[in-house]
DNA sequence: TTGATTGTCTAGCGGTGCTAGGATCGAATC
DNA sequence: GATTCGATCCTAGCACCGCTAGACAATCAA
C-alpha cells in the first residue's frame, strides 16, 4: 500500500501548491488575474487538473479563505494576549484585524467579499471560520457591557471593522486618519 | 438646428434607457447577468451602441451608482426630517440606510462594492456622491460629541452601517437581530 | 503478456468585454 | 429632385473566460 500512500501524499502536495499559487497570484495581480489558464500554467499542469482537486474556481477561493481564516485567528490571539487589560486588548485586536486586511487584501477578499462557496454563521460553517470569529469573541466578549449578548456585540463590532477595511481599500474612505477611526470605534463601542 | 436638438434628445433618452435597463436587469438577476449582449438585446440595439454612450461596462455601473446615490440622499433626508430629536433622527437614518441597501441590492453594489470608475472622497467626486454623504453628515454631525470631527465621525458610522449591510446580505451575518445591532450602534456611537 | 484502471492532456464548447470596418440612412448641397 | 457626404448603426470577429468530453499514455493486477 506504500505506492498508494505516496500517490496520496503527492496529490495532497499538489493541492497545496494550487492553493498557494492562487493566493500568490491573487495578491500580486488581484483575483481577476487568477484565471484557470494562468493558474494551470503556473503550477505546470493543464487546466483539467485543477478540476480534479476542486469543483471550480469558487472552491479554490474558498480554500484560500480557510487558510486565511486560520492565520487571522492566530494573529488576533497573539495580539490579544500581548495586550494588558480589556481596553488595550480590544484596541490591539482592532488594529490587528485591519492590519491583516491591508497586508493580505486578496486573502481578505476571499474570506469576506468573494463567494468561496463557504457557509457562514451556521452549524456547518467550516472550523477555521468559526475559530476566527471565536478569536474575536474572546476579547470582545469582556467589553460587551452588562446584559449585552456577546455574540451579537461581536458581530456588530466585526461589521464596523469590516466596513472600515473594505471602504478604505476601495478608496471610498480617505486612507488618512484610519487610526483615529479605530480609536473612536473602540472608545464608544467597548464598555470598560 | 431643430433636427440636431431632436437627435440630442433621442440620444439622451436612449442613454437613460440603457442605465434603467442595466439597473433593472441587475436587480432582477444580479450584476453578473448584466452582460453587454443581454443589455443590448433588451434595449433593442446592437452591442456597439452601448459603447457610443459609455466607455465600457464599468461606466454603466457608475451611472447606476450615481442614480442610486441621488435616491439614497432623498430617502435619508426624508427619514431624518420625519424624526424628532437627534437620537431618533440617527436611528431613523441608520434604518433607512440599511433598508435602502436591502431593497436595492444591485444599486447598493454599484455604489459601494463594485468598481464604477467613480472617484470617492476627493475634490472631483461626483456631486450625487458628495450629497449622499452630506445627507448622512447633516444628522450625524449633531451626535458626534464634543471636539469630535464630524466628518470623521460620519465616516466611521457609515463604515459600520456598510459592514452590517454587506455582511448580512452576503450571508456572513445571520439575518435575525439586525434591528438589535442597529440599536447597539446608535446607542453606543451617538452622543445625545 | 494482457487487460483494466488511473491519470493527464489536447481540443473545444458556449460565454465574456470590446472593436474594426462596412453598410445604410438622412441631411445638406447643387 | 438628384447627389453627395457624414453620422449612425450593425455584422463579424478578436482574445479571453470557466469548464468538460474524449483521446491517449502510464501503471497496475491477473
Amino acid at each position: 500500500m506504500s505506492v498508494q500512500e505516496r500517490k496520496q501524499r503527492e496529490r495532497a502536495s499538489r493541492e497545496r501548491l494550487i492553493v498557494a499559487t492562487a493566493r500568490e497570484l491573487a495578491e500580486q495581480q488581484g483575483w481577476d488575474a487568477v484565471t484557470t489558464r494562468r493558474l494551470a500554467e503556473r503550477i505546470e499542469y493543464s487546466q483539467p487538473v485543477l478540476y480534479s482537486h476542486f469543483r471550480g474556481k469558487r472552491e479554490i477561493i474558498g480554500a484560500v479563505a480557510l487558510e486565511g481564516a486560520a492565520e487571522m485567528a492566530v494573529a488576533l490571539r497573539a495580539a490579544a494576549s500581548a495586550a494588558d487589560g480589556p481596553r488595550a486588548r480590544v484596541a490591539a485586536l482592532a488594529r490587528t484585524y485591519l492590519d491583516f486586511a491591508e497586508r493580505n487584501p486578496a486573502v481578505y477578499d476571499a474570506m469576506f467579499r468573494l463567494d468561496g462557496g463557504l457557509a457562514f454563521a451556521r452549524e456547518d460553517t467550516p472550523e477555521p471560520l468559526k475559530d476566527a470569529f471565536a478569536a474575536l469573541l474572546e476579547s470582545l466578549g469582556e467589553v460587551a457591557g452588562d446584559g449585552v449578548h456577546t455574540g451579537l456585540f461581536t458581530e456588530t463590532f466585526w461589521a464596523a471593522l469590516h466596513g472600515l477595511a473594505t471602504l478604505t481599500r476601495a478608496g471610498r474612505l480617505p486612507p488618512e486618519h484610519t487610526e483615529w477611526r479605530v480609536e473612536l470605534l473602540v472608545d464608544r463601542l467597548a464598555v470598560v
